[in-house]
DNA sequence: TGTACATCAGTGAACGCGCGTTCACTGATGTAC
DNA sequence: TGTACATCAGTGAACGCGCGTTCACTGATGTAC
């Protein structure tokens, strides 16, 4: 029953987004081959079709959840006024640190939900990895307030004082999924006490 | 070949250590119950007359683990003068955040090594890791300086800053360790800019 | 204190299961004429 | 444009392997007398 090249290459397309929020959700070896391909409507033997090994499927879909992660950044940044940009920073605070994306890690930051367990994978995914934390590093730098009021900054430290604001989202983020399930009410406090710290810490520069 | 009491207590206690240590380096899933037996020079079959299960030694494992973080918090805690806070403080962050921290994470911070896995596991593991974190925050606001010169802050806000500066020291280790083995200077940078930033802010105050 | 026996920590084979991967097969698509 | 055949995406059974767990067995320890 051969299909349609588009047919394949949407089945292939499918299979890559399912691995993505999957694998997000579950980790790298919370997620099988044939749920993957279950999750895109086709059996698990045809997975060598598109895909070299699972693991060569891992490093693709982390960075396809790191393409998602650098859009949401991109479309937040380049704002025109100093206001502007003092209030996207807010608002990417807020949504990073919501509730809500502390409960659906398959649709959120890549380096929060599998950053332990890249560490732990082959040369493929850790590529990807590398080459995603520092890209995402430098346009989290652009989105951070504070470059036109203090003029004498050198660039390093404002890319050093980003690299610590968002060190923060994530080591929040990890915090609070790690104690949501039995302690609800510290899982919530770690969010609000990390969010409020960090947008007022940049409103009072 | 029946043994000593104390000889068997003292296995349980080695496997035990053993799985803390694994568990961090290498979560809870890269870890099997025949490895663990044989760090502690056993075979895999007597494994049943020490825990009931697997998921009862994570449990116990991340129990040991944040006991030893615990510790290393108590150790530095409670000094006399606020300079010697401040100093306690430094070292802390210094400590938390070196390279070879970041290169053994089997004897190290167990959110930092295991956050993301301990919200994939059972209700043992959470539990634990409820607790663990409960108490773990609780001490590290102890170690924050800044109780004596802030006298009109309130107690929560002191909280609110102390899980902000916490939460940047488990992300900072996070993020290094899903780097580290491909892009070493990214991920000595990032260690760097954290602990720069966090101690000079607080020297700031 | 000495003896007889029950206990139980440790051993290693075995179990069932799920995993990543392979394979023979199917049949509609893509292509050569 | 129509025909014949090669291609290849998808299927589902099968493979080998490692896992958590169970089990019959061993023999020194612990205990009852």
């Amino acid at each position: 029953m051969r299909i349609t090249k588009e047919e394949a290459a949407d089945n292939r397309a499918r299979v890559l987004k399912a691995a993505s929020r999957l694998f997000r959700e579950k980790g790298y070896d919370g997620v099988g081959v044939a749920d993957l391909m279950q999750a895109a409507g086709l059996t698990h033997g045809g997975f060598y079709n598109h895909f070299a090994s699972k693991e060569e499927l891992a490093a693709e879909a982390s960075a396809l959840a790191f393409e998602g992660a650098l859009a949401s950044l991109a479309a937040r940044a380049n704002v025109a006024s100093e206001a502007a940009q003092a209030r996207a920073f807010a608002d990417y605070v807020r949504s990073y640190l919501a509730p809500e994306t502390r409960d659906a890690p398959s649709v959120r930051c890549p380096m929060a939900a599998l950053g332990t367990d890249a560490a732990r994978q082959g040369p493929a995914v850790r590529r990807v990895f590398a080459d995603g934390v520092k890209r995402y590093l430098a346009g989290f730098t652009a989105l951070v307030p504070g470059a036109r009021k203090r003029r004498t900054d050198s660039e390093a430290a404002r890319r050093a004082e980003s690299i610590t604001i968002f060190a923060a989202l994530v080591g929040a983020l990890t915090l609070s999924r790690s104690v949501a399930g039995e302690d609800r009410k510290l899982a919530d406090e770690i969010l609000v006490a990390v969010r409020d710290e960090l947008i007022g810490s940049a409103a009072r520069r």
